[in-house]
RNA sequence: GGGCCAAUAGCUCAAUCAGGUUGAGCGCUCGGCUGAUAACCGGGAGGCUGCCGGUUCAAAUCCGGCUUGGCCCA
């Protein structure tokens, strides 16, 4: 047994033993006859190493999984990837040096798209030996990967499921769009950023009226797109006439606008000549101002008009250009007012033909020719620039630019009153989480755009109608065929559902078993039917859609049916607050939408792990602390230790090294408290199975530190139900590191070091046998690794192969004593307060003192004090321990007083400096007025009419008593210590001095625990050395010796004891 | 710009829901102890409970505003 705790070298040993063994699969196997619980791994996402805060999650996982089996459980923990998605696609773009999707199709969709794999299955690995590095037990010959067939298949179940249910569409929609991927990203995969962008004025000439309306934006190049002008209905709205030099003009202005859009303009002065409320302008009609640039820009009778939005604020200019060929709330606006969509902008960020003169530009570069062409035509106010935030592509960092293309979509709103009553189901940890964020999210929430014009994805499992064979043509006949538009309904379009339906649908002859279902497949397929030919659409699903669907991907549905029968929806999940938005909901939106449920029962969010400053951690800016680190510093059980004592609801965890290490030194004192019985129980040959607790003959402090063995394990399980095993955990320290090794361990050393038979000795081993073997297994699921090297250690043959396999500890009532708990609290409390009591007085413990009053202000304090008197008298090394109870006085305390001047002298003038004499001389039996007056009286022999404030009471103990308050239970009180010496106490004082002086000799000559010895030793104090020979007796048993003197060639040593020079020699025998 | 969460000793946190002298562990410091020894025990210092205002006899706690940080959204 190695004598320092070392986690790399027990975490080597275990990992060595785990394998031997096949440890994880005998504990799984061990529970498969268990309640099922159905765990669900949420799917990191494999584009990268595991940084702490995955490592955080999956620690967590880890422990309630570990917990659950111990509770009996049949866990499913079966771990997932998240390995599609367009972050890998831009890795694999950057690897390969490319610059945009034309480089991908010169580079060829099917050698990219195995690229993407190669890439996604190497991060996999990494990860997976991350994880499996701090000990997670998971599934890891079989995870799930988002990019297998029978997973991509559960997604076009689900797909085609909430096609079933009418939830699919294409629609036209604002997206954000990046102009380099040429995707749409979602609006949690845009970054914004401090840019600085054009700030224009605009002036739109009015058609039916004097005076032109003024618009602002940071967007020149979706001026082409302009439709109509939003007001708010409720504002007012000026004409103002602005004078510049000799030429003037009418400006339509929001009325606390006027001053700044005029200086803005650098107009000398104006007059106020109109007004209007936003109300009364709709239907004002103008002319678009890019016209002659873009012939085609939008027209028609409802274009080109003034309308309310509720978008509109008064800012700037309080009227607002909307293009619903651009801005989200701008096509929501102009959908409601039935207008054209006018979109000149293709998904690569270039005008197309509609645009005119600006066709082939990309947009923002075309920004500077618009304004010059505003400027030219007279319509531009003012020309500036601006910081602000704008979007991001979070992968290429590209600005995003916001188009209106045709996407396919889940239209979840649709549902939306479902999916609110769904998370009803579902138990939040902490509960917030659910009833704000997350409600407010899903109550907010848009159609679900689950297309993407991508490579690396599930693709949309959606063919749609292209050519028709014409009516008289054989059906067998290659004659030509006619082009068909799809009609936009989806009952014309075809979802397939399984691989099984693709086999059987399409023209191609394909094997269902091991088909793959990525597009370089995929697209090939052709499904013809009633002479029709369907082509798939070309895109892939958002991977938001992919982890969406893993509570039936883990189970294989729908390839396989019966676990997901059995076991769906999930028991549990856990991820940090980021998934409300993300794994959370997406999964909500899904199985609501597909199989109307929502697919978990109950949730815990945990936070970010932060940097110890408590600033966000970021690889890309090197703000990390790296996990590796971590284990190579501290070593995995100290991290996870660490890990696990944090918070896991909602609040984000501040990576600490201290906070570390100190865990490492807690585990380590349990090393030493399961180290310290080994020599002897060897020496003794103790049986564990042999002398249990139920038989042996336990006395009062055994029976206390199994009672609080009981308590601790039922805080324990109601810490873990709660889902707060940083608080289970902080239990079981505060147990092994107070209760048992500053505690229990200390009182019951003596009775180790006996030797020979003894039952009491007996009844210790088998107490600390159990404190021991159950403290492992309460460690077990936050310390895996040092928790089963002193198991299999204390069990040896006799255990499971691995601690991993316990049942979870329950208390046992019988054990349990609530009553002597608090006796001990009682006698800790006293014995601290004693120890200050002794440490004043300046008498160490090794000196016995002749006695310990404690005088108690609470009659159950002072019950507990007489029960417990004899640990006490050991503890505070007293030969006796009194008790004053709460109406009794200790007969030998006196008070005295100290006069308070201030008060005095104006009371007794010239008296004064006497009576303080008196006062400040003067002891008294018990602290009132009365018997100062009394005992002042008999000194000065007349009388004193003190008062109260004249006086401050000071408590005297006799002679060699030092004091100490304390508190305890409801009460508390004073303990005296009587440190007063006699005879006998020093002679036993000086013998101890010697003896732990042999003791270290014993140990500097590294002798046997059981070693006899002689021993010889010279005092140079007469007096001390008749002292010590009184103890003679005491010293050989202590220390194990069979004589004294003699010895010749021993260990000899000079020392100086209490101030008197001493030799001691000591040799084996 | 909006929502949610947080802010208490140098650090990590508890006490906040249900108002009543603020506490714990670690760290620091001084002293002690020594067959668990890189362990252990005791003492001490250390807090306008982020800021401002309100309610109340009484606010870390309830209410409002602000500042800072985190996450989410725009």
């Amino acid at each position: 047994m190695a004598d320092q705790y070392d986690p790399d070298s027990v975490h080597e040993r275990v990992v060595a033993h785990w394998d031997a063994v096949d440890a994880y699969e005998q504990t799984k196997d061990h529970r498969s006859d268990g309640e099922d619980f159905f765990f669900v791994d949420g799917p990191p996402y494999t584009s990268g190493a595991a940084h702490m805060g995955t490592t955080w999650n999956k620690t967590l996982k880890d422990v309630y999984i570990r917990y659950l089996r111990m509770q009996g459980y049949d866990v499913t923990d079966r771990p997932g990837y998240d390995m599609h998605g367009l972050p890998i696609e831009t890795k694999v773009e950057e690897k390969l040096d490319f610059e945009n999707k034309k480089d991908i199709q010169e580079f060829g969709e099917e050698a990219f798209i195995e690229e993407c794999k190669d890439f996604a299955e190497e991060q996999l690995v990494g990860l997976q030996e991350d994880f499996e590095s701090f000990g997670v037990w998971m599934d890891w010959d079989n995870p799930y990967k988002t990019i297998s067939p029978e997973y991509m298949e559960g997604a076009w179940w689900g797909f085609s499921q909430a096609h079933e249910r009418g939830l699919v569409e294409q629609g036209k929609r604002s997206i954000s769009q990046c102009p380099r991927c040429e995707t749409a990203i979602a609006n949690n995969e845009v970054e914004y950023e401090d840019v600085s962008d054009p700030s224009i004025y605009v002036k739109f000439d009015l058609q039916d009226r004097e005076g032109s309306l003024v618009i602002w934006t940071t967007t020149p190049w979706t001026i082409p797109a302009n439709t109509f002008v939003a007001v708010d209905e409720e504002l007012t709205y000026q004409g103002v006439r602005a004078h510049k030099g000799d030429d003037s003009e009418v400006l339509w202005i929001a009325e606390s606008c006027v001053e700044d859009v005029l200086s803005k303009g650098r107009y000398d002065d104006y007059e106020v000549i109109d007004q209007a409320t936003g109300e009364e302008m709709v239907g004002w009609k103008y002319e678009h101002p890019l016209r002659e640039a873009v012939p085609d820009a939008p027209e028609g009778e409802d274009a080109l008009q003034v309308y309310t939005a509720d978008y509109v604020e008064a800012d700037r200019t309080g009227l607002v250009h909307s293009a619903p060929g651009h801005g989200e709330e701008d096509f929501a606006r102009g959908e409601d007012l039935g207008l054209d969509v006018f979109c000149p902008v293709g998904g690569n960020g270039v005008y197309d033909e509609s645009a005119g003169a600006y066709a082939g530009q990309f947009v923002k570069d075309a920004d500077e020719t618009i304004m010059d062409d505003l400027e030219a035509n007279g319509n531009l106010l003012s020309r500036g620039t601006t910081h602000h935030s704008y979007g991001h592509c979070w992968r290429c960092d590209t600005g995003i630019i916001q188009i209106v293309t045709d996407q396919w979509f889940i239209t979840v709103t649709d549902i939306k009153d479902e999916m609110l009553a769904n998370i009803e189901d579902s138990e939040w940890h902490p509960d917030w989480a659910r009833d704000n964020r997350f409600r407010d999210f899903v109550e907010e929430a848009p159609d679900w755009n689950v297309s993407r014009q991508r490579y690396w994805g599930i693709p949309l499992p959606i063919w749609l109608p292209s050519e028709a064979r014409s009516a008289s043509e054989p059906s067998s006949g290659q004659g030509p065929r006619d082009p068909v538009e799809w009609s936009g309904d989806m009952d014309d379009a075809i979802v397939i559902g399984d691989r099984e339906e693709l086999a059987d649908r399409v023209d191609q002859d394909i094997d269902s078993e091991t088909v793959d279902l990525h597009k370089g497949t995929v697209d090939e397929l052709t499904i013809t039917e009633d002479g029709v030919t369907y082509e798939r659409v070309p895109d892939v699903f958002d991977v938001w859609l992919d982890s969406s669907v893993a509570s039936w991907g883990t189970l294989n549905y729908p390839d396989q049916t019966e676990d997901f029968e059995e076991l769906w929806p999930a028991d549990l999940i856990m991820e940090a607050h980021d998934q409300t938005r993300g794994w959370f909901w997406s999964q909500l939106g899904m199985g609501t939408a597909a199989v109307g449920e929502i697919p978990y029962d109950e949730v815990l969010m945990h936070g970010y792990a932060l940097m110890p400053d408590g600033r966000g951690m970021s690889k890309s800016k090197g703000i990390t602390v790296e996990p590796q680190e971590a284990i190579d510093e501290g070593g995995a059980d100290p991290m996870r230790a660490f890990l696990l004592a944090q918070n896991p609801q909602g609040e984000d965890m501040r990576f600490s090294w201290e906070g570390m290490d100190s865990m490492g030194r807690n585990l380590n004192i349990l090393w030493n408290v399961f180290r310290f019985p080994l020599p002897y129980m060897r020496i003794d040959g103790f049986d564990p199975a042999e002398i249990t607790v139920e038989d042996a003959d336990l006395e009062e402090i055994d029976e206390w530190v199994l009672s609080r063995l009981q308590t601790v394990e039922a805080e324990m399980t109601e810490h873990f139900e709660d889902r707060r095993q940083d608080r289970a955990i902080e239990t079981l320290m505060d147990f092994v590191v107070e209760d048992v090794s500053r505690f229990y361990v200390q009182a019951v050393r003596d009775r180790v070091w006996q030797e020979g038979d003894d039952g009491s000795k007996e009844a210790a081993y088998a107490t600390l046998y159990r404190v021991l073997e159950e403290t492992v297994a309460l460690l077990a699921p936050f310390t895996p690794f040092i928790a089963e090297e002193i198991y299999q250690y204390l069990t040896g043959d006799a255990g499971y192969d691995t601690v991993h396999m316990c049942d979870w500890p329950e208390p046992d009532g019988t054990l349990r004593d609530v009553g002597l708990e608090d006796e001990i609290e009682v006698v800790r409390a006293v014995e601290e307060a004693g120890s200050n009591a002794r440490q004043q007085a300046e008498r160490k413990l090794r000196w016995p003192v002749k006695r310990v009053v404690v005088d108690v202000d609470d009659q159950e304090v002072g019950g507990s004090i007489e029960l417990q008197a004899g640990l006490l008298a050991d503890r505070l090394n007293a030969r006796s321990i009194e008790v004053v109870g709460p109406e009794e006085e200790w007969g030998e305390l006196t008070y005295s007083a100290e006069a308070d001047m201030s008060k005095l002298g104006p009371a007794f003038g010239d008296d004064a400096g006497t009576i303080m004499n008196a006062l400040n001389d003067a002891s008294v039996a018990e602290p009132t007025v009365a018997a100062l007056e009394s005992a002042v009286g008999s000194e000065l022999d007349q009388g004193v009419d003190l008062e109260a404030e004249m006086v401050e009471f000071v408590r005297n103990t006799p002679e060699g008593v030092a004091s100490t308050e304390f508190e305890a239970l409801d009460g508390g009180g004073v303990v005296y210590v009587d440190t007063t010496l006699t005879e006998d106490i020093e002679s036993e004082g000086y013998a101890r001095e010697v003896i732990r002086r042999v003791q270290e000799m014993r140990k500097d000559l590294d002798l046997e625990m059981d070693a006899r010895i002689r021993v010889e030793y010279e005092i140079a104090d007469d007096r001390v050395a008749e002292l010590v020979k009184e103890r003679e007796d005491l010293i050989a048993e202590e220390v194990r010796a069979d004589a004294f003197g003699g010895v010749k060639d021993g260990y000899r040593k000079e020392w100086e004891i209490e101030g008197v020079d001493a030799e001691i020699a000591v040799a084996e025998v």
